[in-house]
DNA sequence: GAACACATGTAAGAAGTTACATGATTAT
DNA sequence: ATAATCATGTAACTTCTTACATGTGTTC
């Protein structure tokens, strides 16, 4: 999904700004979904409105750009539903840490337990980060299994970290003294 | 992690050329964790090459170009062991399903069972495709941890979607019907 | 008084993908 | 015969990020 159909998605959901489109791509249940930076979200979002996908309203701000609130017009929900008839690609994992780990072994072993101690530390941090989230009485069914689905996939991973991390820093310990 | 980092970290764990690279990035363990195409495997080596962290020996062949065959150097390991020392950055994960579910309730809602049947499936055939890379008695101890972290994720997703799908399904027909 | 939140936008550059170029061998 | 596998490489293109440009208001 590129950032187009992104900001277009996001304001199917309600008016919003760029700013305000930024932020839930970094906090919201979208943070666990997408990424997008200023410099793709305010192009795409005149793009989508040139091609009246969608709509500007100008808001006048004092010492500050006015504000730009832009809403989804009848158009961009029938492009938005036709691009939601593909069925959607298979979601990529791009793990640094599971990278570092097989590399790891072959080039410094011993760097292992800090790698699986870190992660677990990252997990909680963002379990501990996601968890309040679903206190929101605003969320929309579908927003909350989204919130949910990504706890349980952090909790998942910790629960396997926790569990299996052990036995492989044993294993290793076994195999480095066997040399 | 660049696609440099990748090569030299594959060439850790054993000479091969970049078809193999290639190969590996899409089949084996590694798939869980990372991309790379031809169009960018063959320049990062050519680079590490040029900058001794790998070294290159070709193989003639019959009837197709000649197998060029990349190691790495102690150059290379420590290099490596370099970028080893910082620790890897979150995971990211990009799901368009997600997205999709979301996005899916504001204009497409009759869509949602779709997507999750999909996605179902689509876990399954990711699930049957990894779990007989198990059997493989050459899998060092990390590898085969890497293989079962990926599948204890693919395995919680599944279990998450079975579990809570229909009931989101349930809410959906619930409210619409409230409409 | 330093840092962060608000607010928009552009331009340069990084990083990678896709498609092209080439062609034998092997399996279906 | 048609497709997939083996094998390398380049060039054009897409896509997105980072940094710059600008400035006020608010919080610590």
């Amino acid at each position: 999904m590129d950032i187009r159909t992104l900001c277009l998605g996001i304001l199917a959901l309600g008016d919003a700004t760029g700013y305000e489109i930024r932020k839930m791509v970094r906090e919201g249940s979208l943070a666990l979904v997408a990424e997008a930076s200023f410099g793709s979200i305010y192009p795409a979002l005149a793009q989508l409105a040139k091609e009246g996908l969608i709509t500007c309203r100008s808001e006048p701000q004092e010492g500050r750009p006015d504000k730009k609130i832009y809403a989804i017009t009848e158009a961009g929900r029938e492009a938005l539903r036709r691009v939601l008839q593909q069925p959607p690609e298979p979601d990529r994992v791009r793990s640094d840490f599971l990278a570092a780990l097989l590399f790891a072994e072959a080039v410094a072993p011993e760097r292992i337990p800090a790698l699986l101690f870190l992660r677990r530390e990252q997990l909680g941090s963002q379990i501990a980060a996601l968890e309040p989230l679903l206190d929101d009485e605003a969320l929309t069914c579908t927003q909350r299994f989204v919130l949910r689905y990504g706890l349980n996939q952090l909790k998942a991973a910790r629960a396997f970290l926790e569990e299996e991390g052990r036995r492989l820093e044993e294993e290793l310990r076994v195999s480095s003294a066997a040399e």
